[in-house]
DNA sequence: TTGCATTCCAGACAAATGTCTGGTATAGAT
DNA sequence: ATCTATACCAGACATTTGTCTGGAATGCAA
């Protein structure tokens, strides 16, 4: 019948694919026809066929809930959902993936090893931006290059430091002048992984 | 058969929902099948319905790839893809959604208004721990209380500040002692809106 | 042994869902 | 007027997909 005006529905529908596609899947072609209520399947299908034609959507024809973003269109990094630990992993890291706060969704590039993230207690990374409270998360590699800010286990404590390398010699630098410089022996030190990324809540405060 | 150890394969089959799901959509029961090589359909409707008895998994009877992840199972505050914005929105809020360097995925408890991301330029706010080239998502919203950190339109300059009250008068207040305080008037300043979530990249670096 | 739980298989049915054919109505361009 | 494009409808068909029934093999405990 040619009511709304031309593009007005086709926008409406593009945004409840996005919608729903966050909100865990695509919606199915009779779900978009009834969200707008349209009588006929075909009208629903026509609008997303027509925003495949313009490659606002892509779809994966013949197969249920067929329709997503085109590639590039945001979730160009493959996104992971990463375990929000409560406390450091202590043994192997099997055992210890236990007691979570929760999963925040991490969008990283080398997806390659296991990610986790903590929350940061103490103040000793000010300096570099990193706040008590902040989490950051963690790409677990046993080792790292000199500069990068890692998560290190030294007595049976986890701390977070930027590494030095002095020769042979590993140093744990804070980054706030009311700490000292960690020079752990060897055998002390564990080697949890690397920082990759940090996020600060300012939504709760 | 019983061929592999209890629990084992469904620990498979959970990091397999949960990959899918940040995919794009949760897998068939018979995607689930053939990733595993099960040969009947009843083996991974099995896992699946398992994983949901434990509570690790929910799910919409009947509908197409109906598995989800529980509430509170990590996307307890739901998620969504928020612009990250090359330059700050000049005019309305409409004509500047164009140049975007992509999306990234944010929980927010408080949904409610439009939320955006911007990259951080300049070193004003390094003593908040917002260091240059951070990202910080911010809510669009006209009024802020004093003490949050917001983002503002001054003189066509966008600057990341801590909102300061005095009286009736407001004051952008910089961290960074080599910035002075901001202290415009009420026609030269915009409200862009507050910060909730400050994050930084250090993996590519 | 018996019983029970777990893991897996074979084959089918039924519901959900994508797809198609043919049509109406309105607006604008030629 | 004629043509074209857009928005929509009616009814159907075919595939995908969730679900079910019945059973077999393995390991463990009583």
């Amino acid at each position: 019948m040619g009511r709304t005006p031309p593009g007005q529905t086709r926008e409406r529908v593009y945004r409840l694919v996005q919608e729903r596609l966050l909100a865990g899947a695509p919606p199915t072609v009779r779900e978009v026809q009834e969200a707008f209520g349209f009588r006929s399947v075909q009208t629903a299908r026509e609008h997303l066929e027509a925003l495949v034609a313009e490659g606002r959507l892509a779809k994966m024809p013949g197969r249920a809930r067929g329709y997503r973003l085109p590639r590039g269109s945001g979730r160009a990094a493959p996104t992971r959902l990463v375990p929000l630990l409560g406390r450091v992993p202590a043994g192997p890291w099997d055992t210890a993936v236990e007691d979570l706060e929760g999963y925040l969704p991490v969008q990283s590039t080398r997806a390659a090893g296991k990610l986790f993230a903590l929350r940061v207690h103490g103040d000793s990374m000010t300096g570099a931006g990193i706040l008590p409270g902040d989490i950051v998360v963690v790409r677990r590699q046993p080792t790292a290059r000199s500069g990068d800010i890692v998560v290190a286990r030294v007595d049976d404590e986890a701390t977070v430091k930027r590494l030095r390398m002095r020769g042979r010699r590993i140093e744990l630098h804070p980054a706030n002048p009311a700490h000292p410089v960690l020079k752990p022996a060897r055998d002390e030190l564990t080697l949890l992984g690397k920082v990759i990324e940090v996020r600060r809540d300012l939504e709760r405060s």
